[in-house]
DNA sequence: GCTGATTGTTACAAAAATGTAACAAAAGAG
DNA sequence: CTCTTTTGTTACATTTTTGTAACAATCAGC
């Protein structure tokens, strides 16, 4: 499967220059001379340049992973070598990496083959939430209740799968919100709703989605 | 069946852990402290440290695929982190991947059990997909249901092929658009109307090609 | 207990996704 | 070129999902 690489440099030659390259190595490249919005269909690795106005890319980058939804996608950051220890020092690396311009094309390929290829091992060994006999198959999108195939709308899964993902963590129905329904606006009474379908389907189960007053709801597992 | 893993290590340690680890999940191990010669009973896959003397893990590892008798047998390497752009530069990594020292039990673990399944797949799945009577033959281009030879278009086989070769994933119309026309732009009802047409060729299989409402399409095997 | 805020439940309308037929455009074969 | 096949698009019926309002139940603090 091609993957999907999205270039975001405020210099259009480097943009070019990397397009280019990565076309050539079978990667289906987006580039953009400053950070967008990202739609549905979301890169597999993002080339990230430090230095870009009036957001700076470290800005957008915090921005990315304080989304769930694209929190888990691998940045490669590009700086000048004088910014080196800002990168290390700043940043966990955690599936992340960087290089220092200017770069040698074949590092560059070299470091993102790797970080898509280590987060690809990360991603499938993760394709799996689980708790018990409830068990989210993020591949096929089903879900199973003690060994039967729950059928599951999108919402409800979506959401579910947010909580179960991080168990034991209060999520207000703002985050909720706005991880599952990015763009337009709901009414937080949407969430409580769902939350209800979500529980008549999930049996037993539904005592682990619990709310916490005032707060929000939360997965205890 | 069980695997055979030969692990190649020149500290003592390090392989007495990982023979443990991999006996434990059921494994046969073979463990040596430097390269050796292998006997009629190949391994089924091979994890060589890299940073040995006389011999280094990337020396041995040619002249195993220079040899046809075990040039298929997958490696992992495990390399100092510094290392890290050698190995990418220097191999293909085909068949093979890598793990970086210090690492962790659990990622061993993951990388050999995708390297083996990887390789396995190769072996059986010879440019053919099947799913009982419904046969894909990826280099004629032809597809048999049970039995009987059915026209299919370049874009219905193309369709079909990849939801097929990943049974169980649901594929959004937006990947698949991006897969089966890479250049240029259709409609995703396109996708839908394509859909359709397949399932009228595959008869008693259409079944198998679900729609994940909200989601995409899926070949469930 | 009482009170106001929060959460649960239900019903229903609105919106979105999907399947299908019909047609138009494009590509190939002869 | 003409005929045929393939492919993309549109339109519309059908199905499924989803948001919201209204009301009931519950909770926290007094």
């Amino acid at each position: 499967m091609k993957k999907r690489i999205l270039i975001v440099d405020d210099e259009p030659d480097i943009c070019d220059i990397l397009k280019l390259n990565f076309e050539m190595e079978g990667y289906v490249v987006q580039t953009s001379e400053a950070p967008i919005e990202l739609g549905d269909n979301l890169p597999d690795i993002i080339l990230l340049d430090v230095m870009m106005s009036p957001k700076s890319g470290f800005e957008w980058a915090k921005e990315l992973k304080a989304s769930p939804r694209t929190a888990q996608i691998p940045i490669i950051f590009c700086t000048a070598k004088s910014m080196e220890d800002d990168i290390l020092q700043g940043f966990a690396l955690g599936s992340d990496d960087y290089v220092c311009k200017p770069f040698r094309i074949k590092e560059v390929k070299a470091r993102v083959k790797a970080v898509i290829s280590r987060s690809e091992r990360e991603i499938n060994s993760e394709k799996i939430i689980k708790h018990k006999g409830l068990v989210l198959n993020l591949e096929s999108k089903e879900c199973w209740v003690d060994g039967n195939l729950v059928p599951f709308t999108k919402i409800e899964f979506e959401m579910l799968a947010l909580l179960m993902a991080n168990p034991g963590q209060v999520f207000s129905r703002e985050k909720i919100l706005q991880t599952i329904w990015p763009n337009y606006y709901v009414t937080d009474r949407t969430v409580d709703v769902n939350i209800a379908r979500i529980r008549k389907k999930i049996c037993s189960y539904s005592e682990c989605l619990q709310s916490k007053f005032g707060y929000g709801y939360i997965f205890r597992g």
